[in-house]
RNA sequence: GCCUGAGUGGCGGAACUGGUAUACGCGCACGACUCAAAAUCGUGUAGGUAAAUCCUGUGUGGGUUCGAGUCCCACCUCAGGCACCA
């Protein structure tokens, strides 16, 4: 009996396969195509993880599942290798980016081959590849054309560790996303993207998607939705008005003040009314000083300071309302400023506890009534009281009622905010904008509102990154190829005097939020993307990925997609019909990382049990979507298994003699059907272990060779290795991963008898075999027969039988 | 605080639409093979017990139902996301 030696068979058929190119789509005549995509890593130099491994094969498994059903299945691999993370890492020990992105490449590329996966390797994509970032680039003048792409100056995210700026899905908890530095706010001019003007789009397409809910819910808690309206608050003595944003018109009549957030504009226009303004301003500086963190973080004991001399009128009451300037109130929401309605906002009830401002209740629910000692807020809905002839209405009929009284305005504000794009870094691709100084002079610029800015024509693309010494980033706001001379000096693409590059590169999330575009098109230095190949293998059929990128990339992605939709050079808008976010690999209860010294490499275990083994292991061990612990020991029980799948085919090839047996080929048949969809839903674990249970019951008297074929078939997309070499083996020609996969026939899942269980009262009793589709009568007969229910059953009356076809029968006494 | 998930043997995890709880694997115990060990194969393995077709048992406490891991209510714990968003 031959040995089963998994280095020797893994690394001959890789190449073979490699050789053959079975892994390959034709991608301009595919009759069937399929986009399988699994979300590119960021190659690290400490190389792939097992947890980089446990989302490849994920996706893997089920790209090969569908190319066996006939699919042309394009599965394409590349690098996410430009950005902080990379250059991060090529600062510390020592190595220039350009040098190190080549070293990691080869290493990321040579440890992703021995893993066995169905890869399209000629389409390979590296974002920090000219030929791919001069796309990028175009992309953002493409943006930049459509009035998408402005600059703006802010108070933005500044990560003092990476001395750059930072989106705000790249904060967390006021906490960079890369370094967990806390990122305080800081004014300055950036490149943002007018992803606000998609919002609604974004969030209402959600609803047609099939994805993963945690990310659809994840998405639409970041885009924050909220219906309500814009009401107008005179302020006295003075013509402008204090607008306010509300969800809540209802509870008007209850407003017994204003709030403005302290960088409110009005603040300074009332400068002189103010009698406190000294107060106010040592408020506003202290605010400003503040840092982001202990402005969310910091003790929620509310801050604030009333406007002396100044007050605002309650349009719905008449009544003059002080005014106050607080920083619980953000200046990047609504308007920047509240109708604060102590009775019913838990916030609005604290600050008025702590400046002793009237709490006057209009909701009437809750258990609180009106005129009693308030102890606490209720923000509920209920009847309105207090509110004048509004009294008596329900909340939602009162609402719109309220708003139409006071010349209010519907409104819709949504939580996110546009995409700050720039990053003063150097790892990244340049920014292709060019500003002129005569032309700025002039008024003259290519987008309203943004005199002197041109963009760099799209014929002198890409604009290359410098192979510059000083890399790491100043700190200065600037990027480190603003010292670089010949970088930054440029003609002006329109008068041609001497102007200036922008010198900030862009967020590597750009680099990403297209790149599934290319894939098809990579081998076409001419295009960014071919439209017949795009129209034949977009939108992409099955995205796996991380749910970290929720709405990160995936937004963006989304985002990007839908412009290009609207420029009309795509036809979709989506880019990923289906997504599925994979669970996370866990080591000893712990997320893996460095710093744990818990990380798994998977080339230590590939040489130890096979990536067959490992991969299959990767799978078995929880539900792919869900994630799970990653143990040495677990590894044993795969390893025994496919062992096992191994002696039973040499038992077949030396063709061993097995009669036929209906009942192994009822089990196989459902096997088939159970592993085909439990693939289907990603359920690997379970179809593991149903084809664990087949090979237990069959294993003894074997198979014969048709039947084992089937089995094979069923366990190559775990094992593609051992498969295929049995595969050939038997006497097959061609591999086993583009042969057909197996289909059962429901007739022969169906067993003729059947187990009825017998119950007492609800509880198990006994069972008894009988035949599918027996009657109730019949069954109450047979069961009577049964001498444990017979004994109970005994003279007791019967007052009711439950019946379930094939499955059950229960006697209530 | 709010929004998602999830709590099942010694461990990872199964369980269709409410219908035999613990599939499959690990581990453990015993046995076979062997001079012996490893590997392999076989048997057993929720607890109460020596044993059962007895009793108890799916985070806790209630409820609905002939019957609840599954549905409802309240709570506890853990993981993830959002967090002064008006």
């Amino acid at each position: 009996m031959k040995k089963y030696e998994f280095s020797k068979i893994e690394s001959r058929w890789q190449k073979k396969w490699l050789k053959d190119g079975i892994y390959e789509p034709d991608l301009k005549k595919a009759k069937n195509p399929f986009y399988n995509l699994m979300m590119f890593p960021y190659p690290s130099a400490e190389g792939l993880h097992v947890g980089n491994m446990y989302a490849f094969t994920g996706s893997d498994i089920y790209g090969r599942f569908k190319r066996m059903n006939g699919y042309d299945v394009f599965e394409p691999i590349g690098l996410d290798g430009f950005g902080i993370h990379s250059e991060n890492y090529a600062m510390k020990i020592g190595t220039h980016p350009i040098k190190q992105s080549k070293i990691s490449e080869k290493r990321f590329y040579k440890q992703l081959e021995i893993l066995g996966n169905g890869f399209a390797w000629n389409e390979h994509v590296e974002t920090y590849d000219a030929e791919y970032y001069k796309w990028t680039q175009w992309l953002f003048v493409q943006m930049w054309k459509r009035g998408l792409a402005y600059r703006k100056k802010q108070s933005v995210n500044w990560c003092p560790s990476c001395k750059t700026v930072l989106a705000d899905e790249q904060v967390i908890a006021s906490k960079c996303e890369r370094c967990s530095s806390v990122a305080p706010k800081k004014d300055l001019e950036q490149w943002f993207f007018r992803i606000t003007d998609y919002a609604d789009r974004l969030l209402h397409n959600l609803e047609n998607l099939d994805w993963s809910e945690r990310v659809k819910i994840a998405q639409k808690n970041w885009i924050g939705k909220s219906e309500g309206a814009e009401i107008n608050f005179a302020v006295s003595d003075f013509p402008q008005v204090i607008k306010v944003f509300t969800t809540r018109p209802d509870t008007l009549y209850g407003a017994t003040y204003v709030v403005l957030a302290p960088e409110h504009e009005l603040v300074q226009k009332l400068k002189t009314k103010i009698l406190n303004f000294g107060e106010v301003k040592k408020y506003i500086d202290l605010t400003v000083k503040k840092t982001e963190e202990e402005r969310a973080m910091g003790s929620k004991e509310k801050t604030g300071v009333e406007l002396k001399g100044v007050l605002a009128i309650n349009p719905a009451s008449g009544d003059g309302i002080p005014i106050y300037i607080s920083d619980y109130v953000l200046s990047g929401y609504g308007t920047g400023a509240i109708m604060a309605v102590p009775a019913h906002d838990e916030r609005d009830f604290a600050f008025a506890k702590k400046f002793k401002i009237p709490i006057k209740v209009v909701i009437d629910g809750g258990g609180l009534k009106p005129g009693e000692a308030q102890t606490e807020s209720f923000a509920g809905e209920g009847t309105l009281v207090n509110s004048e002839k509004f009294n008596g209405m329900k909340s939602a009929d009162a609402m719109w009622e309220i708003v139409k009284l006071v010349g209010g305005e519907r409104k819709i504000q949504f939580r996110i905010r546009d995409w700050l794009v720039s990053r003063q870094r150097y790892w990244s691709p340049p920014i292709p904008m060019i500003f002129c100084e005569e032309c700025a002079f002039g008024g003259i610029g290519e987008q309203k509102g943004m005199p002197g800015w041109f963009a760099v024509p799209e014929k002198e693309l890409p604009i290359i990154l410098p192979n510059v010494k000083e890399f790491r980033p100043e700190g200065t706001g600037e990027s480190p190829l603003a010292s670089v001379k010949s970088f930054h000096s440029a003609k002006c693409p329109r008068c041609g005097s001497v102007a200036r590059r922008e010198t900030d590169v862009s967020d590597t999330f750009l680099d990403s939020a297209w790149y599934f575009l290319r894939y098809p098109s990579a081998t076409n230095k001419k295009v960014a993307w071919d439209d017949a190949i795009t129209k034949k293998w977009l939108p992409v059929n099955e995205y796996i990925g991380g749910a970290e990128h929720s709405v990160l990339h995936l937004l963006y992605s989304r985002f990007i997609t839908m412009v290009l939709s609207d420029i009309g050079i795509i036809n979709f808008e989506e880019p990923f019909t289906k997504f599925r976010a994979h669970g996370l690999l866990i080591k000893d209860g712990a997320k893996m990382s460095k710093s744990k010294g818990n990380v798994v490499n998977p080339d230590e275990y590939i040489k130890r049990f096979g990536a067959d083994t490992l991969r299959t292991y990767l799978m078995f061990l929880a539900p792919f979507e869900q994630g799970g612990d990653f143990r040495d020991a677990g590894m044993l029980g795969i390893t025994r298994f496919l062992d096992r799948v191994w002696r039973l085919g040499q038992r077949v090839i030396e063709k061993e003699k097995v009669a036929k047996d209906e009942s192994r080929e009822r089990i196989l048949h459902q096997t088939i059907k159970k592993v085909t969809s439990d693939i289907e839903n990603l359920q690997y674990n379970t179809a593991i272990s149903s084809l664990m249970v087949l090979l237990n019951k069959v294993e003894e008297k074997g198979l014969s060779r048709k039947e084992f074929e089937v089995l094979i078939k069923l366990i190559a997309p775990f094992a593609p290795h051992i498969t295929e070499e049995l595969w050939y083996e038997l006497g097959n020609k061609k591999s086993i991963h583009i042969s057909k996969w197996p289909t059962f026939e429901h007739s022969k899942t169906v067993e003729d008898t059947f187990e009825l269980v017998v119950q007492i009262n609800g509880k198990f009793k006994s069972r008894i075999t009988v035949p599918v589709g027996i009657s109730e009568a019949d069954a109450k007969v047979e069961a009577m027969k049964n001498s444990t229910v017979s004994g109970i059953l005994n003279g007791k009356e019967i007052k009711k039988t439950i019946f379930v076809e094939d499955r059950l029968i229960n006697f209530v006494l």
